[in-house]
DNA sequence: GATGTCTTACTCGGATAGCCGGTGTCCGAGTATGGGCGG
DNA sequence: CCGCCCATACTCGGACACCGGCTATCCGAGTAAGACATC
């Protein structure tokens, strides 16, 4: 079970943009080069955070990306869910209905949740719970300090 | 993000199993037919749960599958672990190392963890933790009463 | 009847192929900014 | 000086190729139980 790559690219851009101050938006190309990525790619996953409302994009010249929300109302669940979908991992196939092991059951026991699958979503909800309780504000309070004025200065000498 | 098929093929083998009783072992072409499953695959992941200490196979005639501690000491995230895996699913490939934006942070900040891995972390303990409370006593104590028999004499019917 | 052997049934482990989703790239369409041109 | 038009820069969305991992299958080797043959 592996997440994929998209999920640490658009924390690591949200935690850039709530850095940054949304007194500009970022074109995709400068946070590529910023975190060494593909552009295209990139420019793919930032599109689904714009679907989500996490992040907003302006078009035309000067555009590119900016926050959709304050930092303290986007939760990491936000930007888990906007790239890798809503899905559960676990993902429940009623094999217990299926072949002659569940030919002697009734039908009637079939309409209460299978209880594996009850099982596992429990663990995920917590998972789920806890990745709600953390928003990007709290990625930048737990940041060393400084973090926010070397961020600046960086961008700044890129872009001059 | 999904989690592959195996761990519920895993977790329902190990409930029957348990409902069973490990008079006599159960060999894999039985489980296949059980749940309607492909045998060789099937067999292939409950190798990895005897790898595990899981299962326990007893080779040669009359062998197959049985539970290889009692159904209390075997929990979620000992079946989940043992076909998926000990990795995260969300892996840090420290990206804030790379690009133009690393450049401008002190090799002294890297030392300490990234903190966006920390926080992705946190939410996967907690989906550890709540998978290593469950056991598969547990799942069978949830499980509608008169389970138990049912499986048995389906069982019964099936090898007679 | 006791012992050794043979057949059978099953697990084990590796090799192999197909397939799906994540990864990565490219291109055309749409849009806003800024400069240039004409009135 | 004002207003219109165009070039530019960027996002948006889809189409396409690539690749790794999951899914699935097959086969030979090893092992134990039961049947059989032999003494």
């Amino acid at each position: 079970m592996r997440m994929g790559e998209g999920v640490e690219w658009g924390l690591h851009c949200c935690l850039t943009l709530a850095w940054l101050g949304d007194d500009r938006p970022v074109p995709t190309a400068r946070l590529a080069t910023w975190f060494d990525l593909p552009p295209a790619y990139l420019a793919k996953r930032l599109q689904a955070l714009v679907r989500a409302g996490v992040l907003a994009s302006t078009p035309g010249a000067r555009g590119g990306f900016s926050l959709g929300r304050p930092p303290e109302r986007i939760t990491l669940m936000d930007v888990v869910t906007a790239i890798e979908g809503t899905d559960d991992a676990f993902r429940c196939t009623e094999i217990r209905q299926r072949g002659e092991g569940g030919g002697g059951a009734l039908a009637r026991e079939f309409q209460r949740p299978c209880g594996v699958a009850t099982a596992m979503r429990r663990a995920e909800l917590a998972w789920r719970r806890e990745l709600a309780g953390q928003t990007v504000a709290d990625l930048m309070a737990a940041a060393p300090p400084g973090a926010a004025d070397r961020t600046r200065r960086t961008y700044a000498r890129m872009t001059g």
